[in-house]
DNA sequence: CCGGAAATTGGTTGTTCGAGGCAACGAAGC
DNA sequence: GCTTCGTTGCCTCGAACAACCAATTTCCGG
């Protein structure tokens, strides 16, 4: 009855969990960035948080880029940024290259407090991930940027 | 100087790189459910979305459950499951083993409606990930419910 | 060529609404 | 009485949408 696309319906449940598993995930994470962002800086937004963590390992970025790489409006972006500038976290440069555009950058306190957070949430989450051995950690980040370029399209 | 923990490192590394990726993956993974939202129902909210598929595949649940799984406030909870009850979409049937509690379900019409998304999304995410073969997308399932743990203890 | 409108692109701001946190509450169970 | 399930009020954050300014590139007639 099954017919002969069995592997066909397993591969379509196995889509179906990944979006349940996603949707448990964005909750929860939700929480945990909370609070990081809180360590960060006292009044540090969560949304925020993830940009200025972005902003940190990805180098000087323009703001249209930001907004593109997240699937966020041009306008939360400028905001966001807007905060993080008034709170001495970001840096802003204007771009040699185009006078319309700025550019952002993690300033030297952000990166220091990011590291210490970042240490501090590598521990915490390595201690809850501990009998995951490294291959399969990899694997999974690889997969998820995988997906992650998946939805991008 | 890197000392005998070149391991460690890379596996601080790719706990970082994971929190990264994870956090485009919000970005992204949010403008998708809005769009899969609405085609359900015309005015489902996004992440009411996310509860009613939850609730299809399973089964009945009380508010407080939910609440507990996705580390949402119970309040949100409770207004998002009135939303879906005014859609038809939720059906509500007292608990028989605890007069306080409710037990909460999808319609019909939500398990029919939500079929047909699913496997519209399910079509179009395979498109994306044809590249990616069974037995990973699998892996990534697993990972990513593992992971889920960790970050709920 | 060249000067200058017209369309494009980068970013900001106003407005609105969705979504969740917190807290106070009523109701049912223990 | 005290805890647990759920609802409700209030507030804040965050993102969409759209209108806007400024710099820039395109293109066109002279």
């Amino acid at each position: 009855m099954t017919t002969a696309v069995g592997a066909e319906v397993d591969r379509a449940e196995l889509l179906g969990e990944l979006e349940r598993e996603v949707g448990v995930m964005i909750g929860r994470i939700r929480r945990l960035l909370r609070e990081r962002a809180r360590t960060v800086h006292e009044e540090l937004q969560s949304s925020t948080y993830l940009l200025l963590s972005w902003l940190d390992t990805r180098g000087p970025l323009r703001a249209s880029e930001i907004s593109e790489t997240f699937g966020i409006d041009k306008g939360a972006i400028s905001r966001q940024v807007q905060h993080l500038i008034e709170l001495g976290l970001v840096d802003r440069a204007p771009d040699p290259d185009d006078g319309r555009a700025t550019l952002l950058s993690a300033s030297e306190t952000a990166r220091t407090r990011l590291a210490a957070v970042k240490e501090a949430s590598r521990l915490w989450l390595d201690q809850r991930l501990d009998d995951l051995p490294d291959e399969d950690l990899a694997a999974f980040v690889g997969l998820l940027g995988r997906y992650n370029v998946a939805l991008g399209v």
